[in-house]
DNA sequence: GCGCTATAAAGTGTATGCACTTTTGCCATG
DNA sequence: CATGGCAAAAGTGCATACACTTTATAGCGC
């Protein structure tokens, strides 16, 4: 009882899944940061056994870096990692807008804009809330089609393509996303879908250009091309 | 030291899980299938820690069912599951098409046609091993892009594919799809990527309505529906 | 004979303990 | 002062133990 995380009658691993995952996608825990067991278990009050398990689920996720008989780290996505990820999203979320467009109910619209207006109060709050908000959107964007099974893909690849953005996108990069959300859903709404896929494309094709461009801060993590410019005197 | 599963130096979590997944989509676990941790752990030589750890690992890939305080099983997809997963399948190996077309050497197209030669000399056998190297021939092909993300969920949604087969298929459907995997690599190795990219949609459209059209074995899990024909005497 | 309940058996949820591995920090040595 | 090696500390890998929950069984009343 070391913190407030007591979820008691439920599930506690989920508990802890939930908190790191949301502490990934929020930049407050960064790549290559240490998991160790003892005190992951300790801050979520519960044995070793539970946090170790917990580890094994967001390792199959791709969020947790796990080697034998070593500490495990948050997983640190190359920018061809990064790729591959949001080559992956495109294909899952152009399935979501495909099965959406045109059957969008007045109620899920409304969720949908107080996602955005969320979004919108918090531009200029911290970065991690930003992407937090927008990772929510596509995902109860992905929930409206009831499969739980494509819910599931989108919200893996979601949280991948969250750590890749902390990871390597320059801050301050999601400002125009917030317009582009507005524009989506009104498309997905009205229009035909295969607009409305092209559109989300679009959109997440944006989104990576703008946050994985030029901003590259993985290079700071290469000793040889930092001491590049150094190595000269 | 019960059984001769000792891959010592291994992981000895991996051994487990593999074994499951490949008694999965050859059919020999079906769905409904009881999983517990006692049993798996001693025929396997490990511990139940390990064992609950497999089982973990294995329903986040959506092959096991794990309910709190419930022994686990093995998962029982629906027709829509199937459905939904047939559609992620399209949507992935679509881009694992696109990345390789034009580019496989020719120790590639021998590996994948050796692939299916050993689908041909198993044509008539166990309906299992059919299904084992049909997702073998698919897995394969991913690993060729050297995008281990992309692996990594070519892989998931063909096992996942590979359960709702044994699991709704009638037996015996999976017979053309030798001829189609011959074409696949020809189309793959020379073709214009688009082409090749809607023939892989095509073939898995194919499979996916031969195998679950009509066959509908979930039926027979309806007590009613099977005695019918007996009831009447 | 049939259904209901009490009780035992089987199974899961979790903490703890111990062996082994990796890491860290210190000290001796060149 | 830098360097190599060694010992303590930290951490993981795994099995076991025990409390609690579910499931199966057998006995009892009707």
């Amino acid at each position: 009882m070391t913190t407030g995380a007591r979820t008691v009658g439920g599930d506690r691993m989920a508990a802890i899944c939930q908190g790191i995952r949301r502490a990934i996608i929020e930049g407050a825990l960064l790549p290559g940061d240490r998991l160790p067991e003892d005190a992951l278990g300790e801050s979520f009050g519960v044995s070793r056994t539970i946090a170790r398990h917990a580890l094994g689920q967001l390792a199959a996720e791709g969020l947790v870096d796990l080697r034998r008989n070593r500490i495990a780290t948050v997983t640190a996505p190359t920018p061809a990692d990064a790729r591959d990820i949001f080559d992956i999203r495109v294909a899952l979320e152009r399935q979501v807008v495909q099965h959406l467009a045109g059957h969008l109910s007045a109620d899920q619209v409304a969720v949908l804009k107080d996602i955005v207006q969320q979004e919108h109060d918090a531009r200029h709050g911290p970065d991690g809330a930003s992407i937090r908000l927008a990772t929510e959107f596509h995902i109860r964007l992905a929930e409206m089609t009831s499969k739980p099974i494509l819910v599931r893909y989108v919200t893996e690849i979601c949280y991948r393509a969250g750590l890749s953005l902390a990871a390597l996108a320059r801050p301050h990069s999601s400002e125009c996303a917030i317009s582009e959300h507005l524009a989506l859903i009104d498309l997905i709404a009205r229009g035909p879908a295969d607009k409305a896929a092209d559109m989300m494309a679009e959109h997440l094709e944006a989104v990576a250009t703008r946050a994985l461009l030029s901003g590259d801060r993985s290079r700071s993590r290469d000793l040889v091309n930092i001491l590049q410019p150094y190595a000269k005197g």
